[in-house]
Parts: C-alpha cells; sequence; structure tokens
DNA sequence: CCGATCATGTCAAAAATTTAACATGGCCCG
DNA sequence: CGGGCCATGTTAAATTTTTGACATGATCGG
C-alpha cells in the first residue's frame, strides 16, 4: 500500500495534492511551475493512483485526488528524512539552521515555537 | 549552477554525499538500500557532477565526491521545502507534529530546543 | 436538438533515467 | 616483471518517465 518510489514529476504532483489536500488535474496543473499539459498531469495522476499514493472521488463526473497516506503521517515522515540526512538525526540543529541567518521569524511564530517545546518537555517530565 | 532538477537515484546519491559530507563511489553503494552496481553509481556520480551539483578530488586515483552547495544551505531549502508543503509554512506547526506521538524525544534534546528558540527570542526582541 | 465545452480513457511516441558491459591505465606484491 | 586488483572512462542498451494526439461521453445553454 502507497509504497514504490516517486519520480520527479510525480513527486512534484503529489506535494501540490498535499498543499491542497484535494485536487483536480487542473488544480494540480495551475500550479505546477514548468507545466506540462493538461492530458499530462492527468496521466501522471492516474499513475500516482496506480502506485497507491492518491484515490480520487468523483464528484459530478470530476475527479479530485486526495492523498492516501495522511498529511501528518507524511509530513513527520518528510521532516525525518531532511532531519536524518542534514543534521545526523538531531532536531534542534535543524531548527537552529531554520531559524538561523539574518531575518527569522516573527515574534509571534517564535512564541508558537516555545509554547510546543514547554509542552513537549512537561510531558517528558509526566 | 548547480540547477536543474534531480532524478530519483540522482537525490538518493546527492542525499548520501550530503550525510557523509565527502564519499568515493563504493561509499555511496554501500549507503544505497536498492544499490545498483558499482559502474550504474559511478555513471550518477558523473551525471550529478555534470549538472554541477557535487565536484570531486582526486586523491591519489580515488574520487572523492562532495557537495557544492554548503550542508547548511541545502538543509535549510529542503526544511523549507517541507515546511512549505505540509505546514502552510509554519515552523511551530511542523515542530508540534514531529514532537507529537507517543514518544516523543528524550530530555537532552528538548532541552537544546528550547535554547535554540530562547537564543532567536533574544535576538529578535533586540 | 445541436454544438461547444469539459471531463475522462487509450495509446504510443519522445525523452530522460538507469543500468551494465567492456576497455584502459596505474599500482602493488609475490 | 607480470598478474591481479582497483580505479576510471566510454558507450550503448534497457527501462522508466513524461508527454501529447486522438477518441469518447456527459452536460449545459441557446
Amino acid at each position: 500500500m502507497a509504497r514504490q518510489e516517486l519520480s520527479r514529476r510525480e513527486r512534484q504532483i503529489l506535494d501540490v495534492i498535499y498543499r491542497l489536500e484535494r485536487a483536480t488535474a487542473s488544480d494540480v496543473l495551475e500550479r505546477l511551475d514548468d507545466a506540462p499539459t493538461y492530458t499530462t498531469v492527468r496521466g501522471l495522476l492516474r499513475v500516482l493512483e496506480g502506485k497507491g499514493h492518491i484515490r480520487h472521488e468523483d464528484e459530478n463526473g470530476r475527479y479530485v485526488y486526495y492523498p492516501t497516506v495522511a498529511k501528518q503521517r507524511a509530513a513527520k515522515s518528510a521532516i525525518k528524512h531532511v532531519v536524518s540526512t542534514f543534521f545526523d538525526g538531531s532536531p534542534s540543529e535543524a531548527l537552529a539552521a531554520l531559524l538561523g541567518g539574518e531575518r527569522s521569524l516573527n515574534a509571534q511564530e517564535l512564541e508558537r515555537l516555545a509554547k510546543v517545546v514547554d509542552e513537549a518537555r512537561r510531558k517528558e517530565r509526566a
């Protein structure tokens, strides 16, 4: 289920679907930088469906695609991959990289981050 | 410089090189899950070099490859992509996802995270 | 009812990726 | 010195990916 490597285009398209949560072929087409034709996108969507990465529902004759793997889950796996590839598995270094540089995030976002960490620590102690 | 899309294998190999910082063809071969032959890996390495993603140095006749784009930089870009794809650009939600789930990170790592955030906040206020 | 518009499905060509066979040259050791 | 071992380079075939032309069917407005 939902296994098999993704090609470049497939990855690209799946990413768009994750962003939109649900999308038709033309939705996807619109969001692609270097878009091919509509027909092509549909072809790829069918491939992705064949590989088990997405499914579709028929809404009055229009196919609306959505991922088979929950966003949350896919996200976690994606983050882990990045952290493991670039930061030897250390999330704090990853975060540092993200926050680093001249202009970082805005105050609100930083506060939220602090909160998230605090909560995790509270849980840890429990 | 260092532009052009990466194919699946190429991406895979480049990731290994980022992990190792510097690597020979056999180093890469060892770390690939579904490894092709040695010759093949060398071929791909040459392709990657052609596209400008890596370079090599000749160490006594052995080619040692390394990325042209600094790890830090590539990492930041990778993280941003994930955050933008799955969390609508919100790092705190991304972190929450990473920390979420039953068993989270160990205390030490959490402390480090807190520190990183604190520092960023201090900077923000300045 | 008819034609234009959209949607999908099928199919095969074009392009890119992935693969490996084979050739060559340097180096070390028995 | 000569063979075996590594290393690289070249080249082309096999496979996968990507693409689009064309065909078909549903729907809507005039």
